[in-house]
DNA sequence: TCTTGGCACTCTTCAACCACGAGTGCCAGA
DNA sequence: TCTGGCACTCGTGGTTGAAGAGTGCCAAGA
């Protein structure tokens, strides 16, 4: 009884702080929830609850703030996961299925989770990891360089440019091409760099110059973990709307952003599997971002999460609003890539 | 003699404030330069330069701001672009060098604009339109997918997946293979894409639906702007040394970022030539971006600009520097696409 | 004619102060 | 266990006054 009451007290701060950024006193508290009791009660479920470390007071004659412990709790077992309204999810459809390729998917991705959710959304390139070879393909530019592309199962191509030490005909160009994709194709990445680099001594002594020139780039593009810290951000004037504590706040996100790989790890180790994930405040190892959350979950095709994707804001956030906005967006992105495989 | 000494002020008055960012007076003036006169005599030239509308007074008893007019003089007959230390160039040369492709070195430079300039940095990539075709490739994902590839002069890749409605033999493709790229290759974006449009009424009937398909996707990709308008951006996390008036300069520059199309404008109007422009504060079309400024130019391989770079700031900027932090970025950017278009 | 020192004046900034009100904690009574 | 009442705390907002920065102007000197 007590103890449903003292949650439904935080559970009603957590709402209100939210929606007014003010610290909540218990008059307004009762005046807003049918709590059927009087603020005096009230009251005492707040001293309880700020004795347990749930919320706070920044001073004595403030009213109560929740504290990243009770936004933790508010999380795990005060509220549910918002469903999207079917507007909601027919604007994620359409607008992503009109992407022309993995990178627009990716962009339009970042944006509209972005514009859901009013924060900052971040999501990662796929990863190389686990995507398998598709095909690689030899252009000749000129008589002494080609033009490497290799494309991967999920949809990614990379490509360079290859300086190699001696003209190359049409015809060997093409034999190439064929024993490079013997070799490589539909192999997972690691594999295919392993097969690749084998190749230059199975090839005839005069092939194998060339060929070890070519292998070498291919492997190392393929190793190449650049491609695994693309991450795509959009949302940034959303900070705008963080109001005060310009300094605390802003400015280190606004710094994280541009590291993208400060931004992997924070969203990569929020995310584990494909369940949306909450990481509040000082739960995280970046002290400098103590007043921020983030919300994250893997995407990927069925049962294989290739990357992440998810928002970051200001602890005070709607958590539900924004967990089903992730959610939501991560699995239509998910089919996505699922239907891009087949 | 007079003439010359108001001048003088005004640009230590410039410097002073880009300095400290506070009004500075003509006690402070006189200390800091040498200009050899009593802060009395200063005071009288700070007079004529406000009647002129050079430099302003927040209030009574304060020092003088430069207005943008001020800031034009400056830049238009009181400063000299700084040249860059060896150092600097040598630091520019191996980043820019050791990019491995064409979005790696807008990357590269977009990053090096920022650190170099302590400003938010903006990128173009080249544009199509002046750019030629290089290569159009096709290949088989499965019977009835296939991978678009197309290359262009300037490094850039476009890939598109395309189902198409019946199945396709190698030998089909291969063939295809040949005719795109002899309608195409070598010539101009718009030229090739209207040569490719002419080309299903001259294969064999049978192949007419298929081609079609194909060179519809292609044109498409050709035609399709939205490869121009992409920017790359970095440096936000500078905005943060706005200082004061965030919701007049910092947030609308911020919404800015995130509206690449306005961004393009931006920095597009700018610069019109290979020569590094400024505008500064109002002088631009964007009311909400009166206290921004922005130095930019084209860059691109001689004599064809292709596309823009530059910097926007706070109106109280270290034009020199960062003028020719934008020349010396965009003329080694510039050298890289030249030598990849032999 | 230009420069300079002096002086009165203006206006912001900062600190101190005070009244107000929001919000609390606690207690006695239902 | 809940509630109304009451004293208490403390931040907020407005006012005031002194200090200081900077100016404009003027008369005298070069």
């Amino acid at each position: 009884m007590v103890e449903d009451r003292k949650l439904a007290v935080l559970r009603a701060i957590v709402e209100d702080y939210v929606a007014t950024e003010e610290p909540v006193g218990s008059r307004a508290l009762v005046e807003r929830h049918q709590l059927g009791v009087s603020p005096a009660t009230v009251r005492n479920d707040m001293a309880a609850l700020e004795e347990e470390g749930f919320i706070h007071q920044p001073h004595t004659s403030a009213g109560r703030v929740p504290t990243d412990k009770g936004y933790r709790l508010f999380v795990d077992r005060l509220s549910s996961v918002k469903p999207m309204s079917a507007a909601e999810k027919r604007a994620i459809a359409t607008l992503l299925d009109s992407a022309v390729d993995l990178d627009d998917v990716v962009q339009r991705s970042v944006r509209l989770l972005s514009t859901l959710t009013r924060q900052v959304a971040i999501v990662q390139y796929p990863t190389l990891s686990r995507s398998t070879v598709r095909h690689i393909e030899l252009v000749a530019i000129t008589p002494t360089r080609v033009m490497l592309i290799l494309i991967l199962s999920t949809g990614r191509v990379e490509q360079r440019l290859v300086e190699i030490p001696a003209e190359m005909s049409d015809d060997q160009l093409a034999d190439l091409r064929i024993r490079l994709n013997q070799a490589a194709a539909g192999e997972r990445i690691a594999d295919g760099a392993a097969a690749l680099s084998r190749l230059p001594d199975a090839v005839p002594p005069a092939d194998r110059a060339l060929t070890k020139c070519l292998v070498d780039v291919l492997t190392d593009s393929m190793s190449d973990h650049r491609s695994d810290e693309r991450v795509a951000v959009a949302g940034a004037a959303n900070l705008a709307r963080f109001g005060d504590n310009f300094d605390t706040a802003v400015r280190p996100l606004l710094e994280a952003l541009e590291e993208h790989v400060v931004l992997l790890k924070l969203i990569g180790e929020v995310a584990v599997g494909d369940a949306v994930t909450v990481r509040i405040g000082h739960e995280g190892p970046y002290s400098q971002l103590a007043s921020t959350s983030v919300v994250a979950t893997g995407y990927g095709p069925t049962d294989q999460a290739l990357a992440t994707l998810g928002v970051v804001g200001p602890t005070r956030m709607d958590y539900p609003g924004s967990m089903a906005a992730v959610r939501a967006v991560a699995r239509y992105v998910s089919r996505i890539l699922d239907e891009g495989q087949q």
